[in-house]
DNA sequence: TGTACATCAGTGAACGCGCGTTCACTGATGTAC
DNA sequence: TGTACATCAGTGAACGCGCGTTCACTGATGTAC
């Protein structure tokens, strides 16, 4: 059992290096340029070793998409956690900061997954549960809101009741008269991340981080958070 | 000089046709894959022959850029245009909604323009002109309702004076007070059709146009539109 | 109007490069008796 | 503990493909006198 441990051990450490290596390529030559047999030459192993690890390269695509929205959602669960759960309107500021700090400091592994679709990358239902952490994050804050009485629970009456999938309003514990503006409100923030991340607001804006704190104060108050 | 403008005529229609290969070539292999070869090849020409058009890829990529940008400012400003002009939250509704509808219509130009940059390619300043209509519409219309006294020029106080750049402000007449909030909103804007286009709220919103009204309404109501 | 010249569009071969994936193979490492 | 066998990691050559860009060239189209 050791024997075979130890094994699994070094496949599942180098199996983590090309991981590794394929996300500092990703850096220079973005998702869609990413190779395999680059990665494979800045590891000093034969193209074809790389086939013991990853079926092929779209799965090598899948592992860097999994561990980037992990990494994101890790970082902003842990933002979260460290604010008084009474403080809500902490809370959602902690989360949209942490996911901005995380994108500024992975612009790549950002892009790969709230950038473009790569052509012909097809992501897998495995990638989902980890895509919607911070999701789940937002979602949670807004429902100890109501829970707690002093969120409105469906501030644009009965006529958006029916916006969003059923499913998703159950899972994520959210009365259904706020689902619409909690999804507005999500898309809001990587719209202002991406917009920062990608540049468009580079000679617009003056204090990058302000104004992110003044929207994500902003998208609080829209969804009702006091 | 007829000969010579019959010349200069069929040089830019075969420029344009060159520009309308690429674009096609957009949809199958993204910004990223985007081939002078390919190109070539579609339109039954030798790949060099495409040099005395483009004098490289990167001209060619600028070009689609600047196309689409222009499509997307002239579907918004033609919706603009449409509505009466004391209608202030018709006309901003009427710049999202073409802007939208713009996106889905053309998935991968939007891609192009407001998805992840294209590793490698810098855009030439002439992209900067093209790629601010939507936002100056948006500004206008926020600035015609401070005009017309029924906007709130300054909703954040002295606070959020400072947090743009000085000649944006200026350039597109919005009193300072205002500009972070329609940033926000802008941003907003993009991150509501990205997220849509992208497929992120593919098994999370039911009826995405609706959705999509609510959210152009509750931007509205961000800027302070009546 | 006719002719000599200049300009321009387009060709095809070549350079040097990179890619994903397959395949038969060599050794090393583990397993069962 | 020792040996025969099975499993696995990794190799290197090959297949068939595509790319951007350059260059000397051929003809056609325009221009000046």
């Amino acid at each position: 059992m050791t024997a075979a441990g130890a094994r699994a051990r070094v496949r599942a450490e180098l199996t983590r290096e090309i991981v590794e290596a394929a996300r500092r390529h990703l850096a220079t030559d973005g998702a869609a340029g990413l190779s395999l047999r680059a990665v494979a030459r800045e590891l000093g192993m034969a193209s074809s070793a790389v086939y013991r690890y990853f079926a092929s390269r779209d799965e090598l695509l899948t592992a860097l998409i999994i561990d980037a929205y992990d990494a994101l959602g890790e970082a902003a669960e842990r933002a979260e956690e460290a604010v008084e759960r009474a403080d809500l309107r902490g809370r959602w500021l902690a989360t949209c900061r942490a996911a901005r700090t995380w994108a500024i400091a992975n612009p790549h592994e950002y892009a790969l997954v709230y950038g473009s679709p790569v052509p012909g990358y097809a992501a897998p239902e495995r990638t989902i549960g980890p895509a919607s952490r911070v999701g789940e994050l937002l979602c949670r804050v807004v429902a100890d809101g109501v829970d707690a009485g002093v969120v409105d629970p469906a501030p644009d009456g009965p006529g958006a009741d029916d916006l969003l999938v059923p499913d998703v309003v159950e899972r994520f514990g959210l009365p259904a008269g706020l689902g619409s503006r909690v999804v507005t409100a999500w898309s809001s923030l990587y719209g202002a991340i991406g917009f920062e991340v990608f540049g468009q607001t580079r000679n617009v804006v003056a204090d990058h981080e302000r104004h992110f704190d003044a929207t994500a104060h902003r998208l609080a108050t829209l969804v009702g958070l006091p």
